[in-house]
Order: structure tokens, then C-alpha cells, then sequence
DNA sequence: CGTTACGTTTACGTTAACGTCAATTATAGC
DNA sequence: GCTATAATTGACGTTAACGTAAACGTAACG
């Protein structure tokens, strides 16, 4: 299969990242692409892994927040004692993402508030105008 | 009414913030206190805003992008025109924050997903080590 | 009237998350 | 074999969002 890993250059054609960048979450231990003599080679699991760190950042989580948070999502976990402690990890993440989404909605809630407020000035503006015409 | 305007102190207080980090808001143009001779003093206003700030960085905004929505939750408008050009914005802004509803409506159901997966995994190591028991 | 507490301004320091540039090192094509 | 292309490793630079420390004002308290 050709997709099985990609280059670097293809991985930042396809997430919209620089080098610079996965180089630096590689520092960070985000990412751990294997290596063809010099060259990285990102493996599905890396394309998997870059998808949540962009996606943890655009929901305000830092970096190294993100990487304490990456194995929930895998959870092959070795030992039973391990995964058990990944998984209530797991579940207090579960909760804020949660709250999170509350918080979402509320903060939707009021801006279709105020817009439908706006729009009715904007209504009444609009009468004045024509009447003035 | 007590409740009018607040010190400097009490802001930190209730928000949780430091002065300085107040202080810097007020440079960026986020809020925009009174002064009692040298002393802030926080209205009803800066506290709905500095409300909205909070949100939108746990919500990954930066301030410069705070700044620029913060309008939309107020929408008091003068001229007509203005008020049409916020209110488009806030069309805007609200399908962004939509698709972010949506984008954390996925995670939520991935993360569910693997816990689910591995909660399996646990209830297959705990019947193993039973059964050694 | 000294000091304790709170607030202010000014200025330099810090951390995260990269950007940018220079100096190598393969690799590919001719 | 030489050159253009792409990748790599340092190293230093930069921006956002504050922290921290110094120096000063002032208002109340005992």
C-alpha cells in the first residue's frame, strides 16, 4: 500500500503544518515517526496522532496538555493496572469535554440571542427609512 | 446598589484572575474601566466582557480574536450600517462555533468509543485473573 | 505620624509554540 | 560526476500572554 506511511512534506501538505512543526512535536514526544536512513516516515498511527494534537489546540488545549491526553485515545494499554488508571483518566477528560460542550451551547444560546435583538433594530431601522423615502 | 461597580480586588476575586492580568486587558482594549481618582472601578459592562474574554480563551481565541467578537455579544449599535456589518460578523462567528460544536460532538463520540473498547478489554483481564484466582 | 494595606505605573523577565536562517547531508536527474 | 531538490540538525529570533520586582501614591488605623 503507498499510504501506508507518508513523508514529511506529505503530512504537512495534508494537516497544513510546517516542518518546523513536526519536528517540534516530535521534540515534545507527541509524534514518533520512524526513520528511512535520515528521512521520517509517518505511520497511520502518527496521521491518527497529529489529527487529535490539531485538534486539542483549536479547543484551547496546550501542548504538553494534549500530550498527557493522547493515550486515551489508543488505550491498547499493556497492563491491566495501567489501563485501568488510562481509563479514569479517561473519564474525567470525558466530563470536561462534556462541560465544555454546555458551555458551548450557553455561549450559542446568547449570541442568537443578542443577533435576534440586533435584527429586530435592524427591522425597525429599516421602517424609519422607508417611511422617511 | 452595591453591586454597581467593582474593585479592582473584587474582579480578581471573582473571576479569578490576577490585577495584572486586568491591567493588560485594559491595554489590548478588552475592557475599559472608570477611574475613582487613581482606582479602577469595573461597571456591569466590564464584567459581562471580561466574562466573554474568559470564555473564548478556554475556548482557544486569542485576545487579539476576543477583541475583534467581543462586540457581537453587545450589539448596542449606533449607525444602521454598523450594526449590519457586527451582525454579519456574527453570522459568521456562529457558524464557526457550530462546527466547533460539531468537532467536539465527534470527539466526545470517539473518546466514548475507545472507553467503551477498553472497558471490554478490563472486564476480559479481570475475568482472566478470576479464573486464575 | 509612622506603618500597614492596597493600588498604580514602568520596566524587564518568562514560557509556549513555533519561525527563520545557516550549514550539512542524502537523493535524483542529466 | 555535477547540480538541483528535499530533508536534517543546530541555533537564534519572535510573538502572545502574562509574571515579577521596583518605586511611588494614598487612605485608614492605632
Amino acid at each position: 500500500m503507498t499510504t501506508e506511511t507518508a513523508t514529511i512534506r506529505q503530512m504537512c501538505d495534508q494537516f497544513d503544518v510546517t516542518p518546523r512543526t513536526l519536528r517540534f512535536y516530535e521534540t515534545k514526544e507527541l509524534l514518533s515517526p520512524i526513520r528511512e536512513g535520515q528521512k521520517r516516515l509517518y505511520s497511520k498511527r502518527d496521521r491518527a496522532r497529529l489529527k487529535l494534537i490539531l485538534r486539542g489546540k483549536r479547543f484551547g488545549f496546550s501542548l504538553e496538555e494534549i500530550r498527557q491526553l493522547l493515550d486515551l485515545y489508543h488505550m491498547e494499554g499493556g497492563e491491566a493496572a495501567q489501563l485501568s488508571q488510562t481509563y479514569d483518566l479517561a473519564k474525567i477528560h470525558l466530563a470536561n469535554m462534556q462541560a465544555k460542550r454546555t458551555e458551548l451551547d450557553e455561549a450559542i444560546a446568547e449570541l442568537t440571542g443578542q443577533m435576534n435583538m440586533a435584527s429586530e433594530k435592524l427591522a425597525q431601522l429599516n421602517k424609519g427609512k422607508s417611511a422617511v423615502a
